[in-house]
DNA sequence: GTGGTGACTGACCCGTCAGTCAGTGAGGCT
DNA sequence: AGCCTCACTGACTGACGGGTCAGTCACCAC
């Protein structure tokens, strides 16, 4: 009974997510929805209002996973494992649902204003959530000094690139663990090791923009 | 004359980008391009064949100069500089139209399956540059050993991330300048300074996800 | 059987907007 | 003057697609 509506609701919801995905918010009409759930159009309308409110369900309840997942960091306990596993969280709870999170990441700005406020200030959310135990972690002298706004900007965007660009290589498939190795790995040491140039007098490259010059005396491109 | 028809395309184009970069590219409408061209409608189709042709031109316009601007890199030489070069050069480039940008970013995957695969290939393209000289790195012992596609995709993440965010935030301004120090800095050496489990067993934080559980014995190895 | 319930259907309705095109008027040439 | 060109106009059109609702059908109770 309401076992069998709750089910279609869900049948519903989880074929919307697919076509969502597949074909983005826009090219997604209702009647592909409707044919990919087998079901008729005004079916659909017994279960949701209208088509933004399949998708907000769909946003609002990742984006609650996650915020659910979050620990806002304790100062006084071990930060850096607070971190740790805030960014093992996310990772954990967006690569559960790839599906979603593309749709959260690269759909949800285009659908509407208001999608476009509400996905940006959840991302704001995110950010600061990050910048303030990064903000601590300076304080306590286990992050490096700069902006940790920045540091939060850039470890986001590293995370939502990863997960985005996994669901769509469905060959070579990282382990989520393995990706969260290496993101450590990368957090605590980089990936550069530049013998040159490590502390000293700031050595410019390039400051251009346009083209490399042709001809470089420090790199010659000889290679036909 | 000529010129004149040229100027027109170029405004058009301008107050586009600016549009387009407002409201989303379905949002915006064609009537409200002309409005804030101060042109009737139909001008527009003077000088573009459709909506489409006006997006694809910006977006076409701004990859070209990205991939302009990139050199491919020479083994022989220093991969190091090329690899600064490359990331001050996209930086430079994006952070110089700062509307353009965030079209190619949040807009063009909304647009259209084509759009989509489009702006999936380029970036694909940019992130096999960035792998191929990460693995030349690797090979050099410049770079960290692990997967260099994961470590394209985590810079180029985050490189976008700091982008897109710079468009919306107008207050706070970063220089150019301290984004790309920043950059580096992090590539070089990360951000964590962990004093604990720097190469000892792994230590097993949170492998779970939802709330931080109040006591928990070991990670149980949930992996999928 | 008859009547009632409720999930489901799909033809239809109707607002929206990209794109069109007949018309206007300024400027220039003869 | 008359004529032509051409950038520009904006009312109009028609397709498209989200949303509706009168109708069907399976099932159950009596």
């Amino acid at each position: 009974m309401t076992t069998k509506k709750q089910d279609r609701r869900e049948q519903l919801l989880h074929v919307a997510s697919d076509v969502f995905a597949t074909k983005g918010y826009h090219e997604a009409k209702m009647d592909d929805i409707a044919a990919a759930a087998d079901v008729a159009k005004g079916t659909i309308y017994l279960y949701f209002k209208d088509k933004r409110a399949i998708f907000t369900e769909l946003i609002d309840g990742l984006s609650a996973q996650l915020t659910g997942a979050i620990i806002p960091v304790d100062t006084e306990a071990d930060v850096v494992a607070q971190v740790k596993h805030n960014i093992r969280a996310v990772i954990g709870v967006l690569a559960q649902q790839p599906r979603v999170t593309s749709l959260l990441f690269d759909q949800a700005s285009g659908v509407d204003e208001n999608f476009r406020l509400k996905t940006d200030s959840f991302y704001r959310a995110l950010k600061e959530l990050l910048a303030s135990s990064l903000g601590e972690g300076q304080r306590l002298g286990i992050v490096r000094e700069g902006d940790p706004k920045l540091y939060a900007s850039m470890t986001i965007g590293a995370i939502r690139e990863v997960l985005v660009e996994t669901r769509q290589k469905t060959g070579s498939k990282r382990t989520r663990e393995q990706v969260v190795e290496a993101f450590f790995a990368v957090l605590e040491g980089g990936y550069l090791r530049l013998k040159s140039d490590p502390k000293g007098p700031k050595r410019r490259v390039y400051a251009t923009i346009g083209p490399a010059p042709s001809k470089r005396r420090k790199a010659p491109a000889t290679r036909e």
